[in-house]
DNA sequence: CGTATTCTTGACTTATATCAATGTCGGTGG
DNA sequence: CCACCGACATTGATATAAGTCAAGAATACG
């Protein structure tokens, strides 16, 4: 495998790893490219692997019985995803979708235990990660708890903005791909209502629209929506 | 402290332990008795401990900031909680109330990286804890975007009589005090609602209601609710 | 007992889903 | 290069689940 260590060691995931465990770490990685659309790996299946995205963006999305989909969350450079050994379970929970085209690193399921076993401060930090992804669960489970669809909606959109905002011309655009069925399933809402509300506030001059586009052109009168209820 | 260790020793999270490093461990612990309506910490408290329940169930509690408050997760006998630093948090997330009379076990917070790179399986297991914790809130998720309120309160429901069920005569008695208002706040509606649906499955002979109190009498019925949409 | 929670129930309102068209974009192949 | 197709988006009309408002009743507790 030709993956140059320095992209590994700027990760705060491994910055604290030696070399020669680095080193020994990607000795076992595969790299695979993926394209939109397509999976990395799928709701069910045996947990054969273990990922670490290194450039595109992925979502992670769950069907439940009756057939209706989730979007869990968005896998960005730098995430670990796909690890659900940590859950002890055998097969993933969801499926992994290029939302772009990407650029994954991937290890066997059996090396996770070695490689924790062999360095705790990796299970240290591995540990802290799924901490903050609980927590960002929690958030969204208050927020649909507690706040109206625009609200959702609202900080749903801020948080892609930070996590994969880019800025453009006319404000912060969002980096990969996006439509509103996707916003829907990330806030637990369908389509029309995404639709709804963001022609609303493209009329009030807050975002731009198009076809798997959005572009934030007024992030403060966004975060006036989502803090303070009811504008 | 007098804590018997063969009482820790039956908990899944410490059985691989030695008794050296579970007596080590029991050196430092701190007992503590909390009664119904106590807090063990609160939200935004700097994070000095973290927690082992023995006996007894704590609800953890988050406000929003416009005063609206959510159920996190329900404790029961045998779990960690309180571990912000797990986060990488200096303080607490939630807050932690006592639904019944119980008994914790608490660990200055400085100890746990300690504990964790001296028994790396502890360290293991624990991911492990936070895993499966992780999925309960993706869980939690699902159900919100797709299931309307009456089928979110039966899994609700089933899940306390799983966790914190007490076979009784007349059926499953969920074993602490548990109001219409925790329902709803564990399931992201109001407490009339709860009361409502309660009261239509009381008429049907499916579950049998009071003050604070819960019994399940038809868990199959409740199932069917559960799973199969509109009954 | 009386006082304070907790629970129930009815009437009304509203946010949001659902149903149903129609419009628009962008890529593919003729 | 244009035309067409499929995916995505918009928007209106209507339905409905669940929230809000408002009393009251039941239960526990001091």
């Amino acid at each position: 495998m030709k993956i140059d260590p320095t992209v590994l060691k700027s990760l705060p995931l491994f910055d604290r790893m030696s070399d020669r465990d680095l080193n020994a770490m990607l000795e076992h990685a595969v790299s695979r490219r993926v394209m939109p659309g397509d999976a990395v790996f799928e709701q069910g299946a045996p947990a054969k692997s273990f990922f670490l995205l290194l450039h595109g963006r992925l979502k992670v999305t769950q069907v439940t019985p009756d057939g209706q989909q989730i979007i869990v969350r968005m896998v960005h450079p730098g995430d670990l995803f796909g690890f659900a050994m940590a859950l002890q379970r055998a097969d993933y929970p969801g499926t992994a979708i290029a939302a772009a085209e990407s650029l994954t690193l991937a290890w066997p399921t059996e090396m996770w235990s070695r490689f924790v076993e062999q360095n705790p401060r990796l299970a240290v930090t591995a540990m802290q990660t799924i901490g903050q992804r609980l927590e960002e669960a929690h958030t969204r489970i208050r927020e649909m708890s507690t706040e109206e669809v625009e609200r959702r909606v609202a900080h749903a959109v801020l948080r892609l903005s930070r996590q994969a905002g880019k800025q453009v011309d006319t404000g912060i655009r969002i980096d990969f791909p996006i439509s509103r069925q996707d916003i829907a399933e990330m806030t637990g809402t369908t389509l029309h209502t995404v639709s709804r509300i963001l022609s609303a506030w493209e009329a009030r001059g807050i975002v731009e629209g198009g076809r798997q586009k959005l572009t934030i052109c007024d992030p403060q009168k966004l975060l006036n929506l989502a803090d303070r209820a009811r504008s």
